[in-house]
DNA sequence: AGATAAAAGGATATCTTTGTCTTATTTTTA
DNA sequence: TAAAAATAAGACAAAGATATCCTTTTATCT
């Protein structure tokens, strides 16, 4: 489905938007800690997510990862296409170079289902906001 | 999604379905021209099918891969549980050690959603009849 | 019986993903 | 200004997935 670095850049995203807001940000190896998994290698995504503008960071003591205000819309399928690419998006779940709703696989409309069920997920922030609610 | 080998696999499995009917027998070889994989490759995993007795294969000249009446009710959920194992159909979509309906990931009732999707689907040999028709 | 055709199985090579370690750069703070 | 804290970046290691090659076993056909 997703490979771990994209399950590990989703959660901690995810934990970026519920742990931090205003002035407060979070350090990669906290946030490797509350997730339980290897630091350098999260490190690494986080720094691919910033590049992209997905999330925000500053160097320095005090520094970290954050939200800014230009990051408040960033969806699930950003992330996913940031980390894993396109594919899931775009291509056909068996590998077929044409599938299309004319020629479609035995798969095909259950995986068009499926994206379009991610496509259609509220922001980030959105989504860290209804974990808490519970 | 699924990893290359059980997408190979899925497209095996439906060309067979296709192919063959009575007598009629495909060998790896042939399978393999067909869909464009590597013989060698689709080869162990047509041997680890038969294994598990998804498919069946009779050696010597004039063998190969067919369906017999044992294995008419194969589904698309089994050729993937035998190759990429059981964690489509299990474990979180970002891999938290829990993730139920009681405290779901962000992402549960969809993969939820796609996971039936697939265990409703109809047998191999159906799917492969339903392909033909078009 | 011998030749041939095909699956079964094992060993190995290559590539990708995942994980670790070290150094550089930037910012804050004392 | 020096020390400390944090991200950025690069090299490398380990594990897993993918691919290839070679030998063995089994069945068929002449």
């Amino acid at each position: 489905m997703f490979s771990k670095s994209c399950k590990y850049a989703i959660r901690a995203v995810l934990h970026i938007a519920a742990h931090t807001g205003g002035e407060k940000k979070i350090g990669a190896k906290e946030i490797a800690e509350a997730l339980e998994v290897p630091k350098s290698f999260l490190a690494k995504l986080l720094q691919q997510l910033a590049r992209h503008h997905l999330i925000s960071s500053s160097k320095g003591a005090g520094g970290g990862f954050y939200l800014a205000p230009e990051n408040q819309e960033v969806s699930l399928e950003d992330v996913i296409r940031c980390i894993d690419g396109e594919d899931l998006f775009t291509s056909c779940a068996l590998g077929l170079p044409v599938c299309s709703s004319d020629k479609p696989c035995p798969l095909h409309c259950h995986t068009l289902a499926f994206r379009q069920s991610i496509e259609q997920m509220r922001s980030i922030p959105a989504l860290a906001r209804e974990i808490k609610e519970n």
